[in-house]
DNA sequence: CTACATGCAAAGTGTTTGCTAGAAA
DNA sequence: TTTCTAGCAAACACTTTGCATGTAG
């Protein structure tokens, strides 16, 4: 799976004439080993801890790369930054499901909202480009009574 | 409408022991008049125009104020600002349909997604806090074709 | 009169960009 | 050896804050 994933990304440096540097394995091996939703922040760190010496931007452009690709969606969950997440791990469209406590993400796919979802765009003479569902909340491990 | 929730804004000013000014009249005035999803610089800009005094701050400080009161609620649409929806408008929970063109924000409900929502938060234990349903897309008038 | 509020400018965020040395192909 | 990339720092865009003056209560 992280194979594939690196292997459409050497692709696709390929075909635009880039390069697979050395920083760009290790940012885009670090993404994929957390399973995305996160934040360029976060990798930064990660990979700082092993690798001192990368910078900012890299990681920034790394992602914007790796989105370029269509490997990575950045995505807003409402704390401030921009989380990515894998674009090649899971098939089609998902949800998500966002703990207010820990910060867990969890992903899932409901064919009827997003049948009902069609369904209110043509009420409405909308053409779907793109849509998001997002379900904040305590999960089980953070619940406090059980 | 208005009345009620200007109203509820002096209720709460009074309760915090907080001043009811010009300046927080007017931007309550031109936030209710726009029906929301107005960013803090589209209201400070719409207030401008009658008013060049103001500041970005007071509007800032007093979108936060209207947040504070449960008058306001900012969300991220994903075009770089923060933009405040009107709470006392619309009753109850809505989502939004975004046109990719103009811009333009409507908002619907509709319940059995609601239902389904909820479904899917007890299936993985989680307690739902609340929710965002944002479907991006072009809107009837956008259409090139019709 | 006594807080609190304003407007300004400065500081803070997260993110992007320009530049020059350096490395991939 | 040519072109793309890295790291740094400066620039950016949106938002927040500190401060002195002004004003509601």
């Amino acid at each position: 799976m992280n194979q594939s994933l690196i292997q459409h990304f050497e692709d696709y440096l390929r075909g635009q004439q880039l390069r697979l540097t050395d920083q760009r394995r290790l940012i885009i091996n670090e993404f994929v080993r957390t399973q995305g939703h996160i934040s360029a922040e976060e990798l930064y760190r990660n990979i700082q801890k092993t690798t001192p010496s990368i910078g900012f931007a890299t990681v920034y452009r790394t992602l914007k790369l790796l989105a370029d690709a269509g490997l990575a969606l950045g995505k807003n969950f409402g704390d401030g930054f921009v989380r990515f997440e894998c674009c090649s791990l899971t098939v089609g469209h998902h949800d998500h499901l966002i703990c207010n406590r820990c910060g867990k993400i969890i992903e899932f796919n409901n064919p009827t909202i997003e049948e009902l979802q069609l369904a209110v765009a043509q009420e409405h003479g909308f053409i779907i480009s793109d849509h998001s569902l997002d379900i904040h909340g305590v999960c089980q491990e953070c619940t406090p009574g059980e």
